[in-house]
RNA sequence: GCGCCAGUAGCUCAGCUGGACAGAGCAUCGGAUUUCUAAUCCGAGGGUCGCAGGUUCGAAUCCUGCUUGGCGCACCA
């Protein structure tokens, strides 16, 4: 059992315990004019143009849906309804008597909608510095300051193999947990192992009927899994197996020694393949607490059910009847065993007692929806308000060949398998393309799993992902790499520029088009990170990082860093480096490596 | 039967919770490398946003119905 209630140990780390304001610039008096300074005063200046007060201006400063238009727009539909003309008189007319402020270069009325020009060198002063002192630790925000999430996620059975559709809740759950404290949140991530129920009564008659005696000692994970199998075989012909699982069950559950002993093994055996794949990935949990850690937490999670009034004996069990056409939620079974439910509800009170959060969220499959509707539902019903906050956060499953792995049909992709193909992949192309590039090993597994990741955040949650080796293994255009390489691009400029003179860089000199766009991609991180954590999805920050990427390799395709005039070099080198640093952390969020060469 | 989720280019997906002619990548075809790593860049073709109504000045986005696919519906987890 590990316990750490808010470690941290992470490559993305919150700061110091992990908790509390982060140590950003945020607090800093001298924040710099970012991206909401220049919104909120353009704010101002249109309602002074209307003569009314900034707050009394319907809508946003939004962002146009494509460059040519401007860099900020304002829409005037808003306005048009409250004063009864049309939007594009409005636009037209707000243009003519605006004032804008310095840093606009031009103001236009396009139809109904009002569009500025940012002047680029102000952009670019305004916002690279911010993010150079913040450097690989930008992004981060304070509006979850002394705030507790818990994350539920991972959580594989123990005694098979984390398989490749594991990495779906094992993935989005870890970048949330990193999303959430580089918003300020404290976090718990929790890894809720299924360690319980009648399979470990089968897998005890397999050990003592069919394997050899010893066998437990030196077993592997994989040979847990072979006697699962044997075990199916076996009982196909003796049927009686069944009944002697169950009866190895109970005496697991009434505390036998060599029951106890075998599932202890089975644990640990599980455990250290788990935190293998999970060292690969980066994983860290901050605590491990599976099933069977609440055995004795469910008589009085039951009792607090009926103390509440709100349980009925039906057909022999005990139930808590729902209302919204959800079916009733089953406590106690006819046969007095407890369930899934149940467990769910005493790690519930459990977790609510020990981290007191103000948000749970537990990263399953879509396919649970209505379990956690029901334990959600059953948690209000027993009077908790904090039921109110707890979230379901599904994902679509992942399918290969339009059905879904099962272990029982030997089917199943092995998680590791996919990273070692991936890996072995980057390796080949890395001989290929770089064949004298140092820690190959290294970067290769960086490069390799990253993709892997990377594939699995850059959609929506809720989509499914249909498994498909080319498309895993497909290292160009909207991939891991593409970013990662984006990054490499960044240190290789920085390592051939130096250190440069010591002199600050004056950002002002960035006046081309795509210096311009890159930097108002980079000044829009901030609030990227923070709608990535507000809307539980990772993708948003995988998106983010895309296009970014693409706006650095255009950069980086069409203008020239080294040589030149020696004030735009650094300029230039500045926001290579302002683009690095967006990068590793961006990477770092979704758990992604950002090797400096590959 | 009831419920939840999804349907956008040949394929995989974005589309900022109602706004500007629907955008990327892959695949196809055609280009770019004496220069900071071509895992890159540029261009071309490719769309009745599943269908039909409705709300609205305005709908891929909201509502209703239908349709297709996935998943779920008390003694599994």
């Amino acid at each position: 059992m590990t316990l750490r209630p808010f470690g941290n140990a992470d490559f993305y780390e919150a700061g110091p315990a992990g908790c509390g304001p982060p140590a950003g610039s945020r607090h800093s008096e001298d924040r710099g004019r970012h991206m909401e300074i220049f919104r909120q005063e353009m704010r101002i200046a249109i309602a002074r143009a209307l003569g009314r007060a900034p707050a009394d201006l319907p809508g946003e400063i939004e962002f146009p849906p494509r460059r040519e238009m401007g860099d900020l727009s304002y829409s005037c539909f808003a306005l048009s309804k409250e004063i009864k003309r049309p939007p594009q008189e409005i636009a037209s007319s707000i243009a003519k008597s605006l004032s804008a402020p310095a840093f606009v270069e031009s103001a236009s009325a396009q139809g109904p909608y009002l569009n500025f020009t940012l002047r680029a060198a102000d952009l670019a002063s305004g916002t690279l510095p911010e993010i150079e002192r913040q450097g690989d630790s930008c992004g981060r925000g304070s509006e979850g300051a002394g705030k507790t999430v818990v994350i539920d996620y991972s959580s594989p059975n123990i005694s098979k193999h984390l398989a490749f559709h594991h990495i779906r809740s094992t993935m989005i759950g870890q970048s949330l947990c990193r999303l959430h404290r580089a918003r300020g949140y404290r976090v718990a991530g929790v890894n809720h192992l299924g360690d319980w129920g009648t399979t470990f009564g089968k897998l005890m008659v397999a050990v003592k009927r069919l394997a050899p005696p010893g066998f437990l000692e030196g077993a592997s994970l994989s040979g847990l899994n072979d006697m699962y199998v044997a075990f199916h075989k076996a009982s196909e012909a003796e049927p009686s197996l069944e009944d002697e699982a169950r009866r190895w069950f109970k005496l697991l559950e009434d505390g036998d020694a060599e029951a106890r002993a075998m599932w202890t093994r089975f644990r640990e055996i599980s455990l250290a393949d788990f935190n293998r794949v999970y060292g690969r990935l980066g994983v860290v949990f901050d605590a491990i607490t599976g099933e069977s850690f609440f055995n004795d937490r469910l008589d009085s999670a039951i009792k607090a059910a009926v103390d509440a009034g709100i349980t009925e004996v039906s057909r022999g069990a005990l139930v808590v009847p729902l209302g919204g056409g959800m079916p009733p939620a089953m406590l106690r079974k006819q046969d007095g065993a407890t369930l899934y439910l149940t467990r769910d509800i005493a790690a519930a009170l459990y977790r609510r007692l020990s981290y007191g959060f103000d948000r749970a969220l537990y990263v399953t499959d879509a396919g649970q929806a209505l379990h956690f509707r029901q334990l959600f539902e059953v948690l209000g019903k027993m009077g908790f308000e904090w039921a109110s906050r707890m979230e379901h956060v599904p994902f679509g499953v992942l399918l290969m060949g339009g059905q879904k792995g099962k272990t029982r049909e030997g089917n199943v992709v092995l998680l590791e398998n996919v990273l070692d193909e991936a890996v072995r992949r980057t390796l080949d192309l890395i001989i290929e393309k770089n064949p004298g590039l140092e820690d190959r090993e290294e970067v290769a597994n960086a490069v390799g799993i990253g993709a892997v990741v990377f594939n699995d955040l850059k959609n929506k949650r809720v989509k499914d992902v249909n498994f498909r080796w080319e498309e895993v293994l497909n290292f160009e255009g909207d991939a891991g790499p593409y970013v990662q390489y984006a990054h490499v691009r960044a240190h290789g400029i920085l390592r051939k520029s130096g250190g440069g003179d010591g002199k600050a860089s004056d950002y002002s000199l960035l006046r081309e088009k795509d210096e311009k766009d890159l930097v108002l991609l980079l000044a829009r991180f901030d609030e990227t990170v923070a709608k990535a954590a507000r809307e539980l999805e990772p993708s948003v920050i995988a998106q983010f990082l895309l296009e970014t990427s693409a706006a650095f390799h255009r950069f980086h395709h069409n203008l020239r860093v080294i040589g030149g005039d020696a004030d735009v070099s650094r300029a230039r080198a500045g926001l290579v480096s302002c683009t690095g640093h967006v990068l590793k952390a961006g990477l770092g969020l979704l758990g992604m490596r950002a090797p400096e060469k590959m």
